[in-house]
DNA sequence: CAGTTTATGTCAGCACCGTTGACATGAAGC
DNA sequence: GCTTCATGTCAACGGTGCTGACATAAACTG
């Protein structure tokens, strides 16, 4: 219905179905994208937001619970929850800071990058084949629109952190 | 990018850092990518399974349940819980099958479709503005991008069904 | 026709991980 | 000294995955 047809072939990447298409493609490949690492989880009994925590400390050595919180967007109960489990089996170290007490900065113990790299090779390994039979030009293309499609401040916290 | 630099440059796009950018991007891309519904469907009682099931059954209207079992990839206690509240809600119809009886063929109903199109317009609004955003080559590459993402089956379910 | 397989539905229970709300502690800051 | 901030914790609930078991009806098969 809002296809722009009379306005010539320009538009076309606009229509509906094209969109549609855009958004199967997005959950297809979002199954894609977490398939390996859940299977390595599933065998230490963590899930996807034990992941996602070790991925940011691991990414930003020191970072505090807050900062934390305001990447991954949960709750700090949500957080605090996976954060425990993580300390308890000694692949989080939590440290009071020096400046301000009052923060815990947050790194990956020597057996908390083992788990770390284990799942990152996983996911690279597919992220790799797929960047290399689609070729740097749809690379850079996929990385141009996945940014237009995040919240502007998750944007930002994206591109400040290359 | 398709400058005629030296070989050693071509492969820049694989480095270690230009994957972990990959991966956080889908990351919070993702995350943009659901905000939007996610929001409708709180005000609907309903969650993210209620939308994939209820756009995946607008997709291929009169689909069986198996064959929404196998694209969502969930076993049938899931889907059944999510099938049977749409159903209930009046927004899913199930219809004995002519051919074979075994079968619920299910389509959505006026008030289904009404709540599709919502969804649907909410996400495909953040898409439509990235797409425009990013421009059709962009685009092109994304989708490429993505399908090379995707497991071998459900990359075959995806193109298949255009 | 009898036996098997298939498509579907359902009950019960569990796990993960998100939420809200309430409350506690210790440290920082005015 | 009062307030604010960073963090942790308890309790409860909701959505959505899972496994396992069982039921029914229809189709298929020998």
């Amino acid at each position: 219905m809002s296809d722009g047809r009379a306005r010539g072939d320009s538009l076309l990447f606009l229509t509906d179905a094209q969109l549609r298409r855009g958004i199967e493609a997005m959950f297809f490949a979002y199954r894609g994208f977490t398939a390996d690492p859940d299977r390595i989880l599933d065998q230490y009994e963590y899930g996807r937001a034990h992941h996602r925590a070790i991925h940011f400390i691991n990414r930003w050595p020191g970072t505090t619970v807050n900062n934390l919180l305001a990447i991954l967007g949960v709750t700090k109960q949500s957080l605090n929850r996976v954060l425990r489990t993580l300390i308890e089996d000694g692949l989080v170290e939590s440290a009071i800071g020096t400046r301000d007490r009052r923060e815990r900065h947050l790194t990956l113990t020597e057996k908390g990058r083992a788990l770390e790299a284990e799942l990152s090779e996983a996911q690279t390994a597919r992220m790799r084949d797929a960047f290399r039979r689609a070729g740097p030009e749809a690379v850079a293309g996929f990385r141009t629109v996945l940014e237009e499609m995040m919240d502007e401040d998750l944007r930002r916290l994206f591109e400040g952190v290359a």
